[in-house]
DNA sequence: GTCTATAGTAAGATAGAC
DNA sequence: GTCTATCTTACTATAGAC
């Protein structure tokens, strides 16, 4: 054991700090969550936090970036398996994307709800413009060549109707509501497909 | 003069208080405003600020409530102004609804950024959804008899809608390309008319 | 009844020993 | 890398003058 073992126990506390906040932040909010009761949790020391994390707002982004980071790659899988089944309809693809999004909405409801509910660190809201911006970027990409991109009001509009579902489909009472839910807001997306 | 004098003077203090607290809350955000800011540019001291109000976040609200009263105000006057003109689908009359609120945030573009940008106090969006929850039951209590309410879901979208419109209403560069943003998002929401 | 000055409190952040 | 003890910052509350 060399240094290496050293860095494998740091890499547990940090595991162990991050298993912690996400169930003091899921259940408290961002707020209330107090650093102690992770730390404690964690079976670790404040100390201890701050050595792996420089702030509260620092452990919650860095759970919101590991989750924004499955969401996108659910999408991007979503979204290329269309592409090569020869879907070429640019609203179409990204309303296959929505429904990658909003089914992984549900699958991990807790942080869904945690990162739409509003309750964050000052200046979270522009984080999760960010993501937006690219996770809209990253599909366009994917989608590059294609005829006829959608115009900024309706990639606005569209991603305003994705993230409110997701707060929805997230607090859905069951799977199956979860995705009547996504069926009618996708629904709702289709009938937005521009007029000539 | 009697107790009537020093009552005036303690209202003065009091939107003095607001004044100032609009001011470096649209100036700083909600979490970086300062209290002896406020009261500083009020020309009052910190007890007399909490004399008159029983935190920050009662200041914040306290604008908020009054800005949402002009909103709603707004929407109800062109909603009425339409029915009385004998229209009577139910999807158009939010849409003028709609409008009228989008307009609103174009006049009172600093406030609608504030309130719009994430930054309020604990539990801030909790009490926006139930602004929206209470704009849709005023006005449908005014669209009251009528025969095809629109589908939760549509509901939810079109709110969606509006509210993220609104943001990017109240940061536009300049009333032209407002208004052509609002006109634009209107007619997005216009196809969403339910298909039979 | 209204305001000024000051003290209290809570929680996130940090310093320095081990 | 981890921990304990301490510090700092703001919000909050209150004592007492006018």
């Amino acid at each position: 054991m060399t240094g290496v073992a050293g860095s494998s126990k740091a890499r547990a506390t940090r595991v162990g700090l991050l298993d912690a906040a996400r169930e003091v932040f899921c259940a408290a909010g961002y707020t209330d969550a107090n650093i102690v009761a992770i730390a404690d949790l964690a079976g670790a020391s404040v100390g201890s936090l701050y050595h792996h994390f420089s702030a509260k707002s620092d452990l919650y982004l860095t759970l919101y970036n590991d989750y924004q980071k499955r969401q996108q790659h659910r999408s991007a899988k979503a979204f290329k398996t269309a592409m090569a089944a020869g879907e070429d309809n640019t609203l179409e693809l990204f309303i296959i994307g929505a429904r990658a999004y909003l089914e992984g909405c549900w699958q991990e409801r807790r942080l869904a709800r945690l990162f739409l509910s509003g309750d964050g660190p000052p200046g979270f809201d522009l984080v999760t413009r960010e993501s937006r911006r690219e996770w809209l970027r990253a599909n366009s990409v994917l989608a590059d060549g294609y005829p006829r991109p959608l115009s900024d009001m309706l990639v606005l509009v569209l991603t305003a109707i994705s993230t409110e579902a997701g707060r929805e489909v997230a607090a859905a009472p069951s799977k199956a509501k979860a995705h009547r839910m996504i069926d009618e807001v996708l629904e709702l997306m289709g009938r937005l497909y521009p007029a000539e």
